[in-house]
DNA sequence: CCTTTGACTCACT
DNA sequence: CAGTGAGCCAAAG
């Protein structure tokens, strides 16, 4: 039984907001629990917290989360697997670093086997 | 309050 | 088979 409900309260949780149920905080949930060596889409995080439709606001979600929380923003790509968010980094190499230090293989920013390293949480955490 | 953007994805041409 | 376009939702300005 899903307990989780898209229906949440829509306030601000970046500026002054410590904590908040936002869209951006089950982002930030679903992202760290990524175990490490594995990878996922922003897609899949979307699926699993319903809006499977815009994807995009799970990696602006990772634009506040990275550098705010322990999120790794490193280990979500697109679901080619290529590191699309890379440029947003510190370094738009940072993150294929990270990632190698992963023990993933990155080449030419495309993670390779993608597929097998890809982390569902919609299974993994049981939605 | 309305407008623009945004680290995506799917579909059509 | 490859490239471009439109769609989508939510938050910041």
């Amino acid at each position: 039984m899903a307990t989780r409900k898209s229906s949440e309260k829509p306030t601000a949780i970046l500026p002054s907001g410590k904590k908040d149920s936002s869209f951006f905080e089950q982002v930030y949930d679903v992202a760290r629990q990524i175990p490490r060596g594995r990878v996922t889409s922003y897609g899949a995080i979307a699926a699993y917290l319903g809006t499977k439709m815009s994807a995009r606001m799970v990696g602006w979600a990772m634009n506040g989360a990275f550098g705010q929380k322990d999120v790794p923003a490193h280990r979500v790509v697109n679901r080619n697997g290529m590191l699309s968010g890379k440029m947003h980094f510190a370094t738009p190499t940072r993150m294929e670093e990270l990632l190698k230090k992963e023990k993933i293989r990155v080449v030419d920013d495309t993670i390779v086997d993608f597929e097998k390293k890809f982390w569902d949480p919609a299974e993994e955490l049981s939605i």
